[in-house]
DNA sequence: GTCTATACCTGGATAGAC
DNA sequence: GTCTATCCAGGTATAGAC
C-alpha cells in the first residue's frame, strides 16, 4: 500500500459502497469521509455523481473481464470452467448475504431510477452470459449455448437474491450442488 | 368510482410508485401529486414515510394471501396449484419486464438501505415459501418441501430479475415451461 | 491537488389558517 | 380534512484561497 492514485481510491470506495448501500443511498460525503478527502476535493476528480457511476462500471466490467480469463486457465474443461461460475456464490457466500448480487442488485436499482448508465450495467450481464454460452458450446451444447447460459445465470441470480433475505447458508449450498448436478447432466447429454 | 378513502388511495398510489421507482426514489411530492392532495395533507394521513411503508407492506400482505387462497380454489390438485405460482410470470409479464418482482426488488432494497422494515418485507417472501411448502406437502413430497419451495422461488426470483435486465419474452416463457417439466417430474417421483 | 466556504435544491416534516 | 407557508437536514455542485 499504496501506488493508487487518489482517483482510483475514490472508484475503489464508490464501488463497494454502491454494492453494500446503493447507488442512490450512497452520498459523496460518505465516499469522501472513507476516502479521507474534502467534499470540495471530491469533485477535482469527478465532477458528477454519474461520473463516478460509470467509472465504477468500466472497472467492474474490467474486473470481470480479468476473472473470466483467469477461469479460463483455472478449468481444464468447459464443464469445470462453468463450475467456476456457480461457485462464486460459495466465494462470495458472505458479502450476498449481505448485500446480494452486486450485478443484479445494481441493474435493477439503475432500472428502477431509469438512469441512463443502465445499459452499460447491463453489459456485466452480457459478459457473462457470452461467456457461458461459450463455454456451453465447447461442452457440445452449440445448438442451446445460449438458453443454457440465460438458465444458468438466472439460478445463480434467484439464489443470491433469496440469499440476501433469508441470509440461509445451507440453502446456497444445496442450490450450488443442483446447479453442479445440473450442469453434469447436461454435459453427459452431449456426450 | 370511488369509494375509497384518501388514506387508501394514498397507500394504493405509494404501492404503484414504490414498485416502479423504488421506494427511496419516490418522494412525498410524488405520491401527492398522483393522489391529487398537498403535500401538508399528506401528513394528516402518515406522520413518517416508514409508516407508509409499513401501510405498503401490510397491504400487500393481504392481497398476496387472498391471491393464494384464490390459487386453492383455482386449482384442482397440488401441482396445477403450483403452476398458479408458476404462472405469474407471464400473467405480469409486461410489468416484471419493466419493474422487476415487486418483492424481490423491494427486500433488495430495503437489505441496502438497512431499513428497519426488511423483516416485516420479507414475510411477503415466506408467505410464498410457505404455501408453495404446503402444495409440496400434498403433493407426497414432505420430506423435501420446504427445500423444493425455496428452489422454485429462487428460479421464478431470477427469471424475473433477467426478465428485467434483458426485457426477452422468449426467455420467460421457456423458464416457465422448464419449471413447469420439473414440478411435473417431481410429482411424478412422488407417485 | 487539496482545502474551506458557500450556493442551491430537494425532500421530509411541522404549524396554523380555513 | 384540506390548504399554504415554512423550517431544517442533507445532498450536489461551485468558487476561490492555499
Amino acid at each position: 500500500m499504496t501506488g493508487k492514485t487518489t482517483s482510483e481510491e475514490i472508484v475503489d470506495v464508490a464501488d463497494r459502497l454502491f454494492y453494500e448501500k446503493g447507488y442512490e443511498h450512497t452520498s459523496f460525503a460518505d465516499i469522501a469521509a472513507e476516502v479521507g478527502i474534502s467534499r470540495g476535493n471530491f469533485y477535482h476528480h469527478f465532477k458528477t455523481k454519474d461520473a463516478i457511476l460509470d467509472a465504477v462500471i468500466s472497472q467492474r466490467l474490467t474486473n470481470t473481464r480479468a476473472m473470466l480469463e483467469q477461469w479460463e486457465t483455472d478449468g481444464q474443461t468447459p464443464e469445470e470452467r462453468i463450475r467456476c461460475f456457480i461457485r462464486i456464490l460459495i466465494t462470495n457466500q458472505t458479502k450476498i448475504m449481505d448485500y446480494g448480487c452486486p450485478v443484479g442488485t445494481l441493474v435493477s436499482e439503475l432500472a428502477k431510477l431509469n438512469h441512463a448508465a443502465q445499459n452499460d450495467a447491463n453489459r456485466l450481464f452480457t459478459l457473462f452470459r457470452d461467456w457461458l454460452a461459450i463455454q456451453f458450446s465447447a461442452l457440445g451444447r452449440e445448438a442451446d449455448a445460449e438458453d443454457l447460459a440465460m438458465h444458468l445465470l438466472a439460478r445463480s441470480q434467484g439464489v443470491a437474491t433469496l440469499a440476501n433475505a433469508f441470509h440461509d447458508e445451507r440453502f446456497i449450498r444445496a442450490e450450488v450442488d443442483a446447479m453442479c448436478g445440473w450442469l453434469h447432466a447436461r454435459a453427459q447429454e452431449a456426450a
